[in-house]
RNA sequence: GGUCCGGUAGCUCAGCUGGAUAGAGCAACAGCCUUCUAAGCUGUGGGUCUUGAGUUCGAAUCUCAACCGGAUCACCA
């Protein structure tokens, strides 16, 4: 029985009523008070049939009188400050310390199986800060999913055809001369980009050049040759022309191994790699199968509809009058595809909330296919990452690279670890791998502490910041419980097991283990609510309130030798919630810095 | 225009299933390194929670309206 219980158990108990649990407000007391927690009494007050402080006085005493958890208690107004008496505690202590993974669950044999989509490239261009935000979102609610139970599969759906990809090729055929990565030793898909823009850059050009002549803009963008090349070799790939196909196989080759870098470095891996060229052929049947049913319908030209008006939504296209399949239909066949593969339970789609709309319609094109799924779908919809100047615009160069932030990131923690001296005596593999694990957790953390939902600003001038509310102090804390933690093994101590009730431990540290014993209602609420932040802004309130009692008190030096072991014991508890709360957001956690 | 999302300190963000005097970090200022790691700690200043109304014992939190910002409403992906 929790607290919670015993609370309304003894409520109920004393004024001889059944009581339900929304009028038992039991919260944490703040901070400014005595006590751990605080019940509300407002909601009690009909059926005490006195004033506020006359309430909470009375039940305060009857509380401490039949119930052994409670210490102490003190009325303000309508607010009954209970404290918990340490035994308990140290109570809890023991339990979280006895347990191997404290906060996290295995998925057992018949665990309801989610499959999360996220990062979902295109094949022209190499990575950016928003690609960082959505791989490292989804990365981090694979792992909290994992930690609440659920089998999960991590996907990623590569979107590896249409014109885009045709840009790069065709400029690179005509202008690449047969630069490879290996010749240029540019990365693949930066290789890629870089022709990708060249198109881009030749094809303004050439609308320029036609407006010149007098052509209106409209009528350039129709008479332009390069874009009539680039949609022709879309449709000889379409058709299959082995010398399209071969180069097109080559190119995105090359693009995968670029890619396949950059999610090493951030981390992030994938159980199963679905690729658009695979699936958007059983979208298209998928469809055909809806119109012959008669969920969608066709019009004179041809192209195939489905009407959501009865839903409120308008009328969304499925296939293009010459049968050609859109984004949605790829859509379509890749869920078919994906519940061919796994009994799915809950599909997770991590992607921008630009699409909000095309989700919703997802939806329920999904489920008026027969998909029992499609209503259920989650889309976990993120905001945008701003510059200070605003969005992020290629024309204007301002796009951050994903692999450029990655490389700064790191010098800049190297830079800053060399200048406090923290790589002094460190073999250049030792100070890379800290450089490496500092530079990414402060991206990281700096990116996931934010509610997903909002859109957010990134100034990667000022950088990222290695003080206050950071990853990186958070893993100097971790660093420093782990420094005790060695100490005291040089020094013989041995890790308690289990602490004796009865030692008196000081608010502060009871405090702590108040935090500690939240981590595990935390990490299903980060579930709950998908958001790898709540999970982020817990750990620091936990790193930064060791941080505090860590200055104030010595632990090693401690004479009670079981006042030394609780300090051990925490200390050592913490640093195992802050590794397994970093580990959910993708975050690791040095031994030292 | 329709729909959706957001607006909290100079800046970046917590808090939002209604509870006490709205919290952190950064930036500014003043202190603390013979003491288990100073990427730290302590203190000071900083607020019309966009605005207005409503619900209530009580509203940053819920409702409605307005204003501001963003997204979306393609035979683009």
């Amino acid at each position: 029985m929790n607290i919670q219980e015993k609370v309304q158990k003894a409520i109920e108990k004393l004024y001889g009523t059944a009581l339900n649990a929304s009028q038992v407000q039991l919260q944490k007391t703040k901070k400014e008070f005595k006590g751990h927690l605080t019940l509300v009494v407002f909601p009690l007050l009909k059926i005490s049939g006195k004033n506020p402080e006359q309430t909470a006085l009375e039940i305060g005493e009857y509380l401490l009188k039949n119930e052994s958890v409670f210490a102490e208690f003190n009325v303000i107004k309508g607010f009954l400050n209970l404290v918990i008496a340490p035994a308990y505690w140290i109570e809890i202590l023991n339990t979280i310390n006895s347990q191997a993974h404290y906060g996290t669950k295995n998925a057992d044999s018949n665990a309801p199986l989610v499959m999360i989509e996220y990062s979902s490239p295109n094949t022209n261009k190499p990575l950016h800060l928003g690609h960082v935000r959505n791989n490292l979102l989804g990365y981090s609610l694979a792992e909290i999913m994992k930690a609440n139970g659920y089998k999960v599969v991590k996907t990623n759906i590569v979107n590896d055809r249409g014109i885009h990809i045709c840009k790069s090729m065709l400029a690179w055929k005509k202008w690449g001369n047969g630069e490879t990565p290996q010749s240029s030793g540019k990365k693949g898909d930066h290789l890629i980009g870089d022709y990708y823009v060249l198109f881009d850059k030749e094809y303004k050009k050439e609308l320029k050049e036609l407006q010149a002549n007098g052509l209106s803009e409209k009528e350039a963008e129709v008479q332009s040759a390069l874009m009539a090349e680039a949609r022709e070799m879309l449709r000889q790939w379409e058709a299959g022309d082995p010398e399209t196909v071969e180069l097109w196989k080559t190119m995105n080759s090359w693009v995968y191994t670029g890619f396949d870098e950059t999610y090493k470095a951030l981390g992030v891996d994938f159980d199963k790699i679905y690729y658009e060229s695979e699936t958007y052929l059983d979208g298209k049947e998928k469809v055909l199968e809806g119109l012959n049913k008669g969920v969608f319908y066709q019009k004179e030209d041809g192209s195939v509809w489905a009407d959501l008006s009865a839903d409120g939504l308008d009328e969304k296209l499925l296939l293009r009058s010459d049968g050609t399949s859109v984004y949605m239909t790829q859509d379509i066949g890749t869920a078919k595809q994906r519940f061919d593969d796994y009994p799915i339970n809950k599909m997770i789609y991590v992607v921008g909330n630009e699409q909000n709309y095309h989700f919703q319609v997802l939806s329920l094109l999904l489920d008026k296919l027969g998909f029992e799924f499609g209503k259920g779908l989650v889309h976990f919809s993120y905001g945008m990452v701003e510059l200070p100047e605003g969005k992020m615009k290629s024309r204007e160069g301002t796009v951050v690279d994903a692999d450029d932030l990655v490389t700064e990131m790191i010098e800049t923690a190297r830079e800053t670890s060399n200048e406090l001296g923290k790589l002094d005596g460190c073999s250049p593999e030792e100070a890379q791998k800290i450089s490496y694990t500092v530079g990414l957790g402060a991206l990281k953390y700096f990116i996931l502490k934010v509610d997903p939902r909002k859109n957010m600003v990134f100034n990667p001038k000022e950088s990222i910041d290695f003080n206050g509310n950071t990853g990186p102090f958070i893993q100097y804390t971790y660093a420093r419980i782990q420094s005790v933690l060695r100490k005291a093994t040089e020094q013989n101590i041995l890790l308690p097991v289990e602490i004796n009730k009865n030692i008196l431990i000081n608010e502060k540290e009871q405090y702590l283990v108040q935090l500690l014993s939240e981590f595990e209602g935390v990490v299903k609420e980060a579930a709950e609510s998908y958001s790898p932040a709540i999970i982020a802004n817990y750990i620091y309130e936990l790193a930064k309130e060791y941080n505090q009692f860590y200055h104030d008190y010595s632990i090693l030096r401690e004479e009670n030798k079981e006042m030394k072991d609780f300090r051990l014991m925490l200390s050592a508890n913490i640093g195992k919630a802050i590794k397994t709360g970093f580990s959910l957001l993708g975050i690791d956690v040095p031994e030292r810095m």
